[in-house]
DNA sequence: AACAACAGTAGAGTATACTCTATACTTGTT
DNA sequence: AACAAGTATAGAGTATACTCTACTGTTGTT
């Protein structure tokens, strides 16, 4: 598919979809039989890496981070041992964000009990 | 105590302390008696503010998000019903986030197994 | 052929959140 | 008095992640 067909099936824009591909998250293919033009072909997969881009960046991954995850899902550059650090390094990032969320969360509860009894 | 001071205990620096005062979320007092100075006054309410400056922070709050939160929190301009509102809606996208975490977290362990497993 | 819609590239502009520089005045120590 | 260290303000610079503009070329429909 053509980058358009991919935008509305991402709900990506047309400009941030070549936004990733110049930082290197996703890549197009150049059809060498067609001479005319140079447009670039996307497939499935693609749409799976954007909608890993959409999900990792709400919960706070860099693109950085997220080509580093992208390559150690999609890459076969990458060893086993390369991908199952990206991995490992990943997971424990979550945990860490999910340790801070929960004290945060314990935070506002105990805010919200204070205005309730109004002691603030 | 003086910004040095505040910045020592808190661990940001006096930059960055000066960028949250102009950005409204903390405020100095000025001392009257002196007339020679300006220097900005800090009390122990500033470093907690500070603190959950940090804790929001690391959890993908705006500053925007975090100078409704303290507001609520610190200022007593807010009306009880105000307060409670913002707490409430902070503690909605809290949950979001922990749901996407969580959702993120079962699709890693799932490429680990995935990798480990070598199906891909 | 005309023309709208879509493709590509290069580069400028925006928003957020700092981070640093320049300048000038004040304070504390020697 | 000299001078390092601290304080204030204004504004410039940086990094990240888009977002848009300008321009050119291609494709598909009438």
């Amino acid at each position: 598919m053509l980058i358009n067909e991919l935008s509305k099936k991402t709900g990506i824009s047309v400009h941030t979809i070549r936004f990733y591909e110049k930082s290197g998250l996703i890549a197009g293919t150049r059809d060498e039989s067609v001479k005319t033009n140079n447009y670039l072909h996307y497939d499935d997969v693609t749409i799976e890496k954007l909608e890993l881009i959409s999900d990792a960046k709400l919960i706070g991954f860099t693109i950085r981070e997220i080509g580093q995850l992208i390559d150690a899902w999609f890459n076969s550059k990458c060893t086993k041992k390369q991908k199952l650090l990206i991995l490992e390094d990943k997971l424990h990032s979550l945990e860490q964000k999910l340790r801070e969320i929960k004290e945060m969360k314990k935070q506002l509860l105990q805010y919200q009990d204070d205005v309730i009894h109004d002691r603030c």
